[in-house]
DNA sequence: GATAAAAATTCAACTAGTTTAATAAATCAA
DNA sequence: TTGATTTATTAAACTAGTTGAATTTTTATC
């Protein structure tokens, strides 16, 4: 199992010796998931997080149109899981799926228990984590009230450029809340205004 | 200073011995606030959180158009203040002020810091409520994608059905998004369906 | 309790974003 | 490579939500 990557993200907030690593690495279970593969589908329970070693994931929900959302996209030394549904062990009202061919390591509900208990540092680490979360959630909620869906297009491409390359218009609108149409003719006016063509 | 509710709130997620009560306890600062008193204002960095003993407040911005919107409400037992500026002692851009006469009991950053060393179970207790706190947000930009300012609307007097009866419409209306001149119509819509006045 | 100020209502004109539908372009599977 | 499927574009009709402006109701203040 390849998880530099994931203990090198963990070392940017907490320091772990030998044994704890080795304790930590033990409670990971690595999956690869082919393109359009589920890992989580609405009604499941959510039993595992997920952090990204390669690839790009969405969450996403259908609403009763059959319309999709997109909630977060992941990719790589990203989290990604149904929290709500992880916690409390009830059915998820989200998908989740692989854009690309993705690897990623899994900690399930049980291990992570175990994990907080036998290396308490993982409290900090997560809290860490949450709190950057969160404070990115309330931006883009301070952004979808203020904004229109053109300066919200703007900001996208601006905050995520590399991340904009590998999705489809379709599933940046479905983040945006917006339709295809309607973000097809923003990028002709951007297209018009500043020459520049979105992507090549 | 009446700590009752903070503790209680505390031991929810972790139990505290007396000591380290006694260290928590020493480490906060009670601050009252008069209706309309701000308690961050755009610009200033926040240097505490804000544990809410009694009454209201609200989190919000104000745009190049001079329209207000509403980040979050803050009632009894919700914890308020601009993380960002918090940890990174930069400027905020939001404001806070109160909705109601206020009581609240603040932590400094330092005090935090200190807490997290001398108590490292208040990892914990953060930990869990961040965690908390991104599900709420998360479900609220799943439904801001998905649905209509009426559903919206819908839902939030279902969901905070007593703190509707504290806030003006215009404030549900800068919380939802939308301006008070169709939250209006949307509410005389409904009283027309229902037969139901929304407030007596 | 009178007066001023803020909040809520109503209506009509407007616009940002949607819908439908048809076509073109890109991607996928065999 | 081809045909099939998905994605992107364009245009016209439409609608959810906004804007502005006038009126009423509620709340605050002295």
């Amino acid at each position: 199992m390849e998880a530099t990557l994931l203990l090198s993200h963990i070392g940017r907030h907490i320091q772990l010796d030998s044994e704890e690593t080795a304790l930590f690495l033990s409670l990971l279970q690595p999956k690869t998931l082919k393109r359009k593969a589920f890992l989580l589908t609405q009604g499941e329970i959510c039993h595992a997080e997920h952090f990204i070693l390669k690839g790009c994931l969405r969450v996403y929900t259908i609403d009763d149109n059959g319309f999709e959302h997109i909630v977060m996209f992941g990719v790589e030394e990203w989290w990604v899981g149904d929290l709500y549904s992880f916690l409390t062990q009830t059915p998820s009202q989200y998908f989740i799926d692989a854009l690309e061919d993705t690897e990623i390591l899994q900690i399930s509900r049980q291990n992570l228990d175990k994990l907080y208990q036998q290396v308490p540092k993982f409290e900090r680490f997560f809290r860490i984590l949450f709190q950057n979360a969160f404070i990115a959630q309330q931006q883009r909620i301070q952004q979808n009230l203020s904004n229109t869906a053109e300066m919200r297009y703007q900001d996208f491409i601006t905050r995520y450029p590399q991340l904009e390359q590998r999705l489809s218009q379709k599933q940046v609108a479905a983040y945006l809340g917006i339709t295809p149409v309607f973000l097809s003719m923003l990028r002709k006016k951007r297209t018009q205004k500043t020459g520049k063509p979105s992507k090549q």
